[in-house]
DNA sequence: ATATGTTTGAAACGAATATTTGAAAATTAT
DNA sequence: ATAATTTTCAAATATTCGTTTCAAACATAT
């Protein structure tokens, strides 16, 4: 077999962790503890803390690549005459998010903490070895997405591809912690799919807006 | 004296350090090295390690409330027969981070230090002291983008607010990162100022875009 | 059955952390 | 000046972390 039990066993317990309180802040002893199996299994089996990391990561960003460049082919298969727009883009994307989220429980939040781990993290060789790894798998949905917003140049785009990012990463990775907030009663019964749904128009309606070229010492 | 020299030059070090590494990856001997004081000082003078994070971020959390209130203060005093747009709202905060910014070094990344620290860290008692301690300080601000966003219902309204501020924080927190990625050329001349403002009518579009009321099962 | 290879387990290791201690030094008050 | 208080300092303490060790248990093949 080419997982042993116990490495399965690993792998579920950390997923469960790493998603629900990020991976820096989940220990060896909380992950095997979690799973009934010896401190020293994590190291056995997966080489390191960051050989489990690593683990993680690629079970669940294959599959979401995957999807999402499925559902990039068949949309242009489809209608090979006309580019995709960034509504059917962003749509893609949030139909890949919850499609792998489905089948696999914590997907979203593991999706947002390799996110945050990307972004936030400054000197961690995990960083460039995940970036290394799956930047090319994501260049055909950002091309597509910088065609439909060709009116605007480079620099404009990037920025609001990056103010994009921000909208999505920030509300899946707090998705939790929002909810329980209660700022509000009726929070108590989102969903993810609501949220992701919603966020659709905002993040259109932004990558597309006027460029306001007025400098700030106006008023 | 209020702050002995050597509780300024531990605050001081402290802010350039928690600005550039955040606040759980900053040690006490980096901090104290840095501001050639003896390692205990911090303990001493502050109490511990949260205590000196809570006088850092006193320090700069006052300013910035009260400047951004007294901005709101001054518009409605000079007009006071219109409500504050969106676009304006927006303007007084961005004017605020960069006037802070202004004063105070490492204001900008201090700040997303500590709404990451708000936001993203989960069990922390530091986190629910600030809530408590600054909620109310924004109460004003966020009742006047509600006002300029009457048209949407309390619920959209909740998740657009976080979009927004999913974009704000993200940015600013990985400025840095962002333009060290030099994903593009022209990006080593970007400047925080510039690109605030470049936030300003994506913020805008994006919280006044029109609900899409279309479920997810369409295409 | 026996030997060989694989996996588990309890304990210890080494490095890094924040914090505490107690005496020396410096400052301040009398 | 002297005493009292405050501040600094080097060292020790306690805790937590990922990792390593090595013998025992287990599985598998001969």
């Amino acid at each position: 077999m080419r997982q042993s039990a116990t490495a399965k066993k690993i792998m579920l317990s950390a997923e469960a962790l790493f998603a629900e309180q990020g991976f820096a802040e989940t220990t060896m002893r909380e992950i095997t503890s979690a799973a009934n199996v010896n401190l020293a299994a994590v190291n056995y089996h997966f080489g390191s803390k960051k050989g489990l990391i690593a683990a993680v990561a690629e079970k669940y960003l294959t599959p979401l690549v995957t999807h999402l460049n499925d559902a990039i082919d068949e949309r242009l298969l489809l209608k090979p005459d006309s580019t995709p727009t960034t509504e059917e883009l962003l749509e893609m994307l949030m139909r890949t998010l919850l499609q792998v989220g489905k089948s696999k429980q914590f997907a979203l939040p593991v999706f947002m903490r390799l996110l945050e781990l990307i972004y936030m993290k400054n000197q961690d060789e995990l960083r460039n070895a995940m970036i290394i790894r799956y930047r090319s798998a994501f260049a055909h949905f950002i091309e597509l997405l910088r065609q439909d917003s060709a009116v605007m140049k480079d620099e404009e785009f990037f920025w609001r591809l990056h103010f994009l990012m921000g909208s999505i990463i920030f509300t899946l990775s707090n998705f939790q912690t929002l909810v329980a907030l209660e700022m509000r009663e009726f929070e108590r019964a989102a969903e993810v799919e609501m949220t992701l749904h919603r966020m659709i128009p905002v993040l259109v309606a932004g990558l597309h807006a006027r460029a306001d070229s007025t400098p700030f010492s106006r008023l």
